[in-house]
DNA sequence: TTATTTTAAGGAATCGATTCCATACTCTGC
DNA sequence: GCAGAGTATGGAATCGATTCCTTAAAATAA
């Protein structure tokens, strides 16, 4: 492999010289710069950024911690992240969990060994390991999806949000309606999301049916088997069910299509998650936004602010719209 | 930050015995040993992989070029990916080319000089700079998706998928059958998948009809407009079409409803891809499956085989299966 | 013409690891 | 009691860049 010595070498001029003719600083005379452009043209020279970043102590690498990416989420928010990374010259090494949340400890510190400029996180959790974690980090955090105090983090309205689309269904003259929710360890969908339901059915004198509330994962089949349940239980059947996600949606959806359940009119179904498939199942699914690209963007800019300068810790309460379709 | 000079002083031992503590290489004392794993564990010193790297020329890290992130495709592929390259203790440096196939040569550079290990190529041509590109590489490259002669390969049967899927469609009864592919730089998808829809329709004296048989690109709008042409052009309708992706048949399958026309009776679909959205659409998706993750994990292998010895250039054709649905 | 600034370029230290080599001590076995 | 093997450790070179400092020539000002 060719190295900035033998590129100094072979221009005739000292390392230093090739050095400041790559970062354009300091004086270099236009004879030498055409003999290094020449010489690093005849020979693809590339500096080793291991060099680079060992003096410098940057590598123009981001670190993104999330819990899976096989999921139309996750996806489209590695999308918006990796656009603004693109676009201001860092890379992104990716680590995924696979909702081990214990994990995230580890890849934070994985992570640093890596000599990564700063690191996303695709939070599950808040619990105080991962926030010692983040608090004895050297790089800069961002949070993304769940409120993590001590750092900057772009969170969900997920309160607001399900609140709204509560209220939405409840307008529409649902009065029974039922929840899928995950497990509570995770703050922003099992805690907040189920928080808003509960509030805004009490709000409207409505009944809570502990029959109707399922706890399951984040999978279709969790939402299939929680709708079973529902249906299954003694009391009588909810007119309407909001899934914390469109896999849970879509899950429960295809257990009310086997019994025969007409959706909405026997049943009707809503949820949290803008994915493809939400929108093209029949019926297409009523759902929260929460416009997953853009918020990867907006935490990726965030987090280089904050590599650029400004260390003043930013919380980004994100955008979201309710997109009525034809299942509520 | 701590180095490894400051645990050398900080345990009173000298810096050559602290990295053979690290490595486990070399004569280390008992005593030695625990003095040192205390002041490790006191400061929370973590090596930097910068140093290494420049002494050992490994990063420890796996370059992928994707052609783009947010489908479902591309998230299984990189998941398999990710799988083995976690197991084998290797980071993955993602990027995407944006659909801009000229860009893939220039992350081939690009990744070289952040010290890959290696590069995995979701490739989507074979053009001439993008093999010379890859001539001049100085790590491994394994390329998955198309068969780039130099460099091993994980292949999909394109050709032999797509042949059978036609036959039973044949085979179903359906003699007058259109096709929706995609411009022709892809040689996989692009050129095979047609190939093979001419060939097998050849081979059963059935008529392939020009008007039947549209140029898009990998989105659902680009299948709904051209559902549309194949609709509205003058000749008859075909009484089944296929579409070289699923989400190309998810577009073309709204346009048939929009028009009343009934899937399968008037028109059958079929497609390839597995993705779940084939599979919750009414009617659900006859697809190719082509087991995108296990591709992935094995075009993984392959690249960390090459990396650990063996030098020869292996072409794997990969599995696929027919996922037989409601849509034919 | 001399003093000062600007331009140009090389030398050497440095970043934080690894690794080869030399040295010294402790055991065995004869 | 001594040769030779095994154990333990430190010194120094090295990887490929950046960057500060010094020197020197050229350009400008006084």
């Amino acid at each position: 492999m060719t190295t900035i010595n033998d590129i100094a070498k072979l221009a005739e001029v000292s390392r230093s010289t090739v050095s400041r003719y790559l970062n354009s600083n300091g004086y270099v005379s236009e004879e030498a710069k055409k003999r290094i452009m020449k010489v690093i043209e005849e020979t693809g020279y590339m500096p080793s950024q291991s060099a680079k970043s060992l003096r410098t102590k940057k590598t123009g690498v981001i670190g993104v911690i999330l819990p899976k990416i096989s999921t139309e989420t996750a996806s489209r928010v590695v999308s918006g992240i990796n656009k603004v990374l693109q676009q201001n010259d860092y890379q992104m090494l990716l680590t995924t969990t696979s909702q081990e949340h214990k994990k995230e400890i580890e890849f934070i510190r994985l992570l640093q060994s890596r000599n990564v400029d700063g690191i996303l996180l695709l939070a599950t959790n808040t619990e105080k390991p991962l926030i010692d974690a983040i608090g004895n980090a050297t790089v800069p955090i961002v949070a993304l999806g769940q409120d993590i105090p001590t750092i900057s983090s772009v969170i969900y309205p997920d309160y607001l949000a399900t609140g709204e689309m509560i209220e939405y269904m409840i307008q529409k003259g649902y009065q029974h309606i039922g929840f899928i929710g995950v497990e509570e360890y995770d703050p922003a969908v099992g805690i907040e999301r189920k928080r808003a339901f509960v509030d805004t059915l009490t709000k409207h004198q409505l009944k809570v049916n502990k029959d109707w509330i399922m706890q399951g994962d984040f999978s279709i089949e969790s939402g299939y088997n929680s709708m079973k349940s529902i249906i299954n239980s003694g009391s009588d059947r909810p007119d309407a069910v909001f899934a914390v996600t469109d896999q849970i949606a879509v899950g429960a959806m295809q257990f009310l299509k086997e019994q025969q359940i007409q959706i909405p009119n026997d049943i009707a179904i809503a949820a949290t998650g803008a994915s493809r498939l939400a929108q093209y199942i029949e019926p297409s699914l009523t759902v929260i936004d929460f416009l997953n690209e853009e918020a990867g963007a907006i935490a990726a800019e965030l987090l280089i602010e904050e590599l650029t300068g400004t260390k003043a810790i930013k919380k980004i309460i994100h955008d979201y719209r309710l997109l009525v379709r034809n299942s509520v």
